[in-house]
DNA sequence: CGCCCTGATGTATGCGCTTACATAATCACC
DNA sequence: GGTGATTATGTAAGCGCATACATCAGGGCG
């Protein structure tokens, strides 16, 4: 027997569609067509073909196939970090929608940091992503430019942009907390204390922010700088964040940028003393599932973020299918809850309601 | 002008190798190779090449050359959800690793069933996955056949397999709650509870929970059944079930599956009048951040499942690089909060130490 | 000055699949 | 039973890229 032999014995070739095409006594194209097409092939050679892909263990092979039909179904999606069941919701939802439609998301993580975004996208695009779904606008205008060049769908999401410059489905973000600071607000607080995430290449953090201290101003009420604290997020951060504020003039609120903090700044009053609500009140943001339970309970509030997934999904589908995108805003959840009440002395309010 | 002029009017195509290597003048081996080899061709033609590039918009399409290197740099993972902290974590530390070497990962979710988890592999594998990581052994063996059947390095996390079948990384289940059980022992308890995720096609879980009862057999302890509760975990099932035990005959302690589960514990004891620790002990596992800041601090342990992404990711790199597989038995990391203590009253407790 | 060797580039084939088109087979109907 | 319509299948040409091999240009050295 000769050496070149085509005898499989080392590495048995993965098998291709001929192979099963031989098996089964019919073309390649009938193969291909009993998996695409199955109507368009008689039932019983269909079941030949089936039987045959079995034997030889053929598996369509996704590239040949992303080449010859100038489609890959791969869509992507961009987000700063899966450690947060935000986006860890999300993606969920994102992928369970698209998974209906036979298409695989490809998730990558860029921590916020646009240039880091930027080499994502040119990554799934090179892999033939066909449509991308992105967290916010924070981007350099390239990213923009080299998905209109090709016309990539997109989506912007976890914001809601009212410019229709893209089409996006999320929260209005300065409104969520617009909303929350008026909670506050109208059970008398007057002096607060606010520690956010960093809003640096951030904007849903800087609306975030914008929309208390704006609210804040309206009310003729501005933040003590030692109040305002931003930074990397954690519940410790929130306790040493919140024992700094606590340490010299309190305020009697204070508004923390997700339940994480907040829950770090419950640790911090507890552990100076402070009663909450009595002495302070405190908001958080997502409303974390333990956050009902904990004592005492957070309120806080949300946006239903899977469902914002499936939305963004959505989005992307009607464009990949040649349909209108539609932008949606999604509503606010707010739960009050035991952390927050009218503040026990109401100080200097001057209020004259 | 004839209307079949090569006029990119209507749909700008995508452009490939060949338009840079006519707009720099050069083959098309040489495009590649400025990409691929950028050594092998002289610094300025290379240049020439990239400027091209970058002025045509080229992107090289993975799909081609998936085809013709017969190498996809694609790994897949599937894990039981992406709702959860722990796989979250171990998603990001699997990626982070992977990217490093130029890796796509591919997600995807079977929601902890085998039927789904092999489909998810067969979408892989046609997608050109190179290596798998599975979360648990829990698969049909049919999934296992595949994979030896094409010879795709695979990984098991989240369980440690002492029998070698399959590389693994990840902790010892049973120990883990082994060490948790010990811990109340330790302190004196003699009446348990237990409130576990549905064990069901998980066998960490099954493990687990054998943990537990098999260290307590030993000291002649047995459960009351109906102080022993598996079920869909929430915090909100951790509430419901520890009400339940806590209605007649409560134990003085409850051992829970999660944290989560724990929190809910807490509440429904802080509901019930249930002073904790005093009159009840209560554990849960994997750590999350919030339980070292809420009040009672939780009793947990966990491992580090970033870590165990990142040694997945070596793992199947070292396969892949034909190297010998090191599987990983990562430790577990205990911590003692404030919801366990010494039983206030020892009961029956006939211990004779 | 010619030879050979090295290194840079080009030519052309094939990776595995789909699909337009060609062909063959079947069927209805007069 | 012949004709045209309809359906089932086969043939073969790419999809975009990488790479073995061929070619070519220099350069070192005798």
């Amino acid at each position: 027997m000769a050496p070149h032999d085509d005898l499989p014995i080392v590495s048995p070739r993965k098998s291709r569609a001929v192979d099963v095409a031989r098996e089964a006594g019919v073309s390649t194209a009938t193969v291909s067509r009993s998996f695409n097409e199955p109507d368009k092939v008689l039932p019983k050679v269909r079941e030949r073909v089936m039987e045959a892909a079995r034997k030889v263990g053929w598996l369509p092979h996704a590239a040949g196939s992303a080449l010859a039909r100038q489609r890959t179904l791969l869509v992507g999606t961009i987000i700063p970090t899966l450690r947060s069941g935000i986006f860890a919701n999300f993606v969920a939802g994102l992928q369970e929608r698209l998974g209906e439609e036979g298409i695989t998301l490809l998730v990558s993580v860029s921590g916020n940091d646009p240039s880091k975004a930027l080499a994502e996208a040119r990554v799934m695009l090179s892999r033939g992503a066909e449509a991308l779904s992105l967290v916010g606008q924070a981007y350099p205008e390239e990213l923009f430019d080299l998905l209109s060049a090709r016309s990539v769908p997109h989506v912007i999401t976890h914001e809601f942009c009212g410019d229709g410059k893209h089409p996006s489905v999320g929260l209005d973000n300065r409104e969520a907390f617009v909303t929350v600071t008026q909670h506050l607000l109208a059970l008398g607080h007057r002096k607060f204390g606010l520690i956010m995430p960093d809003p640096k290449n951030n904007n849903r953090v800087a609306e975030r922010i914008g929309g208390v201290l704006e609210t804040l101003s309206d009310h003729g009420i501005a933040i003590n700088a030692e109040h305002q604290i931003t930074g990397e997020w954690s519940p410790q951060m929130g306790y040493d964040a919140a024992v700094g504020i606590l340490n010299r003039m309190p305020p009697t609120a204070i508004i923390c940028g997700n339940d994480q903090i907040a829950i770090g700044v419950l640790a911090a009053a507890r552990a100076r003393g402070f009663h909450v609500p009595g002495d302070l009140s405190v908001t958080g943001f997502d409303d974390d599932p333990v956050s009902e339970h904990i004592f005492p309970s957070l309120t806080s509030a949300r946006t239903d973020n899977t469902l914002m997934g499936s939305l963004a999904a959505e989005c992307l589908l009607d464009q990949l299918a040649g349909r209108q995108a539609k932008s949606q805003k999604l509503t606010l959840l707010f739960a009050e809850r035991q952390s927050t009440s009218r503040p026990a002395k109401t100080d200097l309010n001057l209020d004259p309601q």
